[in-house]
DNA sequence: CTGAAAGCGCTTACAG
DNA sequence: CTGAAAGCGCTTACAG
């Protein structure tokens, strides 16, 4: 109570007990033989006079950090998107369960001066990527130091580990669902093209076409959707071709297109089927209910986060883990 | 090359040179005083041999961790507010400029385990507080604390430091402005009464009234508007009244009274006008246009940032900052 | 079961 | 201008 609050050092601890440093450290820390009442002891003293470790000198010692990073786009747009603050959420959570704090570095294009900083100055025992993408720098940055990482999202390369959703079989699930329902001239409005999700929710679409029999796309396809603009030409264009079904890769630009369907004066799902590929807030509580794919992003962070502490731990782990989706059907498709 | 990047240390470098671990610090810190040609020489076998110094280890000799802690709201809905993200944008961004770290620790209800954790951990040397409330733990326990903070939102709390926007005037102008229109029976709907910038939007609400002479209330106002069934029934309620136009505190609660409308059959701005105290992405592509007021929230979190890394440096810093807003008239309050 | 000592990789008075 | 030494607050062989 008389020491201020933060200063006390495991030496003001032993030098109180009559005992080591050596002492007061194994009692805290629980590695190596040590008397029960000894401990006992300890711990006593250090929760009444509320000694807290500094977690900076045990670091040093070592030679760990009790840090993780977590690399997120910065992009002013993509930053905007529940994904990222949900598997946020996620990874916070699991890596406070095992004491370790989230340290974020935001790669913006071209520049990944944040996490190199981060790696370089020794800062985190280990990173999670949180998307991947077909020409990955933040990916390849990491792949050259021998920092433990993974990848929320799929890639490629063999030897990474990969926590993701199952994108391709719920993507083929929901686009089987609407060929169930009879339609045939089903278009996909797709995101960006340089994002692994991009191909594999389009490899889903096409997956099930092909099963169903179908020679060629069934649609017209569009891909790097990013505007409303683009989204109301495309608009027409499927009006004229007489598109009986919208797939949208995800919830953004499903919204963009309902917003411009509406004012087309175009009704879903009268006139015109919808549905997404991915669900989130933004489309929860649109009207007509939009039928979706969903995925629990906060616990894809969380498991992300495991993966990565018993990696740092020097566990062996899987290199690819798929999480389950859940496919839901509203009015947005009803016939 | 030979070497394992990330192990050298300072002692190699000594070695390498020939000369004193102190030096070599000194030529790297450029603080003391040291050799033109000495300092050359060291900077340029650093950069030549891609030694880059233990932030960990300096942390620990200076006691400073360069990192400083953002604390978010770990509510789901709240984390997928665009504001949050665009706030830690800006932190990072600032941040980073300074070479410090942002570390995150998500708050939710009454946990507070994990802002706790690290600064009893001693595992920053500052703390950025994302929004203020009524009843603000996170507040109190900072304030208990002597670690430099600063609070983005606004607080009854004098000596808190507290960087926010322009709410008050912001909201005054906007309802002024639907009162120059000619409008009276003006509706607010507003968000979670234990966030302080609820308050200071229904105070610029009030403010404009009172200014324009009304003496009560315009229209009814709402609180706690957190879910759809709620604007459902106050819709209803509002049309019965022959409300002219509604006020909406935010983005969110913008948009599901949008979609409620749509629904009903009412037409924006004919029936009806609406207006937002909080604008987004949300809005950004919605039809009609929606009048509201834009603030700029990655800028926000800069200047928090700034403010605090001032702070940390022992300067002294104004206790209450304001940041403008821009007031966005757009079709859904035309007459 | 316990302790003295060296070490983690830096910084910083102090002395020269 | 430069260096030897102590110190930041822990951990961990090594010895007893």
């Amino acid at each position: 109570m008389n020491e201020p609050m933060g200063k006390m050092t495991i030496s003001d601890v032993a030098e109180a007990l009559g005992i080591s440093k050596t002492t007061v450290s194994r009692a805290i820390s629980g590695k190596g033989r040590i008397g029960k009442e000894t401990r006992q002891k300890v711990q006593n003293y250090i929760t009444e006079h509320h000694y807290t470790p500094n977690v900076i000198a045990r670091g040093l010692a070592q030679s760990k950090t009790y840090n993780i990073a977590l690399v997120l786009p910065g992009d002013y747009y993509l930053s905007e998107l529940p994904f990222f603050q949900n598997c946020m959420l996620g990874i916070s959570r699991a890596a406070g369960e095992a004491d370790y704090d989230v340290l974020i570095s935001m790669v913006t294009g071209e520049d990944l001066s944040q996490l190199q900083r981060v790696v370089e100055y020794r800062k985190v025992d280990g990173v999670i990527l949180s998307r991947t993408l077909v020409e990955d720098q933040p990916l390849q940055f990491l792949m050259q130091h021998h920092l433990p990482y993974v990848a929320i999202g799929s890639t490629r390369e063999k030897n990474v580990v990969q926590v993701d959703h199952d994108h391709v079989n719920a993507c083929r699930a929901l686009t089987e669902h609407v060929l169930m329902q009879g339609f045939r001239r089903i278009a996909l409005l797709g995101g960006n093209c340089n994002h692994i999700v991009t191909q594999q929710r389009y490899k889903g679409y096409q997956e099930a076409l092909r099963q169903a029999g179908m020679k060629k796309e069934a649609g017209p396809v569009y891909f790097d959707i990013e505007d409303e603009v683009t989204v109301e030409k495309i608009a027409d264009e499927l009006i004229h071709r007489g598109t009986e079904c919208i797939l949208c890769m995800d919830d953004y630009i499903c919204l963009r297109t309902l917003s411009v369907l509406t004012r087309k004066g175009v009704r879903v799902p009268k006139d015109l089927k919808v549905a997404s590929f991915y669900n989130s807030q933004l489309l929860k509580n649109q009207t007509p209910g939009i039928t979706a794919l969903n995925f629990n992003t906060t616990e894809l962070g969380e498991a992300a986060c495991r993966m990565l502490i018993r990696m740092m731990n020097g566990e062996e782990v899987p290199k690819h883990t798929l999480q389950d989706y859940e496919l839901v059907v509203k009015e947005s498709t009803r016939v």
